[in-house]
DNA sequence: TTTCAAATTGACATATAAGTCATTCTGACA
DNA sequence: TGTCAGAATGACTTATATGTCAATTTGAAA
């Protein structure tokens, strides 16, 4: 409607792009910054207490910057949890690429993620409250397992079940089992007859799969 | 130390028994009023918007008359969860009692439990999210199980294996897939196939599980 | 009708949280 | 050294919660 100028081409006067990367790594630092704080404070207080106000506090920002990054508390909450599901992935990587056996691979992959979430209460507890709310499910380990699982079927290991099926048994059981450790109700031994009895689910001679669930288990406990 | 006159032993003005009785009467029905209210107002704006506030108003009762029953939002929440359960530990007490097979006892049990909270959304989100918090659990189901566990094992049903190992898989499953069926992620033919990959996991030979799953999913549906 | 212990009321004082925005600061580069 | 886009600030407004308590109501029994 309205004529508007458009600024004719010439040469720029500042070099935006450099301006542009520079202002993009401050960016990652405060958000990492902000996403550290908040570990803490939930490490600290709980849940219950994450406020905007506690984060900035621990961040050492205002509370106009935290706007500048996360829209609420869960926002940041659920970023959070990203971050804790991709460092586990990458760690699941390294330590289970070797294995061929899917079913050592399986026990190995819950038996990290188990002992990685124990080693590290608050990243715990974060994971078991996300994983049973309303938000969107993480994929990595969904993905992983279906890579894993599918290996097993093709390879004779396991039974050729509906994967949702699959994931939901083995995923539930680990989440559960976390919950009870966390809450100190669970020795850590609870994890590798649950691994176990995992395996026989998918078709693992029972006896068999608590040989590999503890075999597995004890690579675990030291990664 | 101060000299306090006793009130001499005669003829009570008063009958005291009485009237407490009416009183608890009058008690219960409030506090019923109270749970009634909390369990509309979560079904209708979720968890997050639990407040006193929202209660007492969907009560119609006032604020202090809340303080009166319950010291917090979350002490009613978990007084709400333990009724839930309760209704659901009747419900199974009448339709498991006849099954005499401890692995289509367990099917029934468990395909009612989720059936049961799937009948009532709200309940089962109540369920789902206590059940992975930090509160103390809820005894109910965990002795129900315990039972039809320790019945499958003299039976020869099930492998004779750490309970709480058993329990935790059984339920964590259970409890993810309610939260995925909930969540619309999941068809009801999911609980199916968990059933049966559970008692698969508790010695069943796979096909004679997934049989007795089937079966025992159809008459929890019609209860 | 009167009594009285228990139940109920709701205004109040006290937090604590969220979201906005005009202003200031930062730092690479011309 | 000055420029300027984007990052950061924090006081301010608005909102929603909590916990208290003196006063009032209730209802069975006397």
């Amino acid at each position: 409607m309205t004529s508007v100028q458009l600024t004719a081409r010439r040469p720029m006067r500042v070099n935006l792009e450099a301006r542009a990367a520079t202002a993009a790594q401050r960016r990652t630092r405060t958000r990492e910054r902000l996403l550290d704080a908040a570990e803490a404070v939930v490490a600290e207080k709980g849940f219950e207490s994450a406020s905007i106000e506690e984060f900035v506090a621990a961040a050492g920002v205002s509370r106009g910057t935290f706007y500048n990054y996360f829209p609420t508390t869960t926002a940041l909450l659920h970023a959070l949890n990203t971050r804790v599901a991709e460092d586990l992935d990458r760690t699941l990587d390294l330590l289970t690429a070797h294995i061929d056996d899917s079913a050592a691979r399986l026990a190995a992959t819950l038996h990290t993620v188990v002992a990685g979430y124990m080693a590290d209460p608050v990243r715990g507890w974060i994971a078991v409250q996300i994983a049973t709310s309303r938000a969107p499910r993480q994929h990595a380990f969904e993905t992983r397992f279906a890579a894993i699982y599918r290996q097993g079927v093709s390879s004779g290991r396991f039974r050729d079940i509906d994967m949702a099926a699959a994931f939901t048994i083995a995923f539930g059981a680990i989440r559960m089992t976390q919950r009870d450790m966390l809450g100190g109700g669970a020795p850590p031994a609870q994890g590798v007859q649950v691994v176990a009895l995992i395996l026989a689910a998918f078709g693992v001679p029972f006896e068999e799969a608590a040989q590999i669930s503890r075999e597995e288990a004890a690579s675990a406990l030291r990664p």
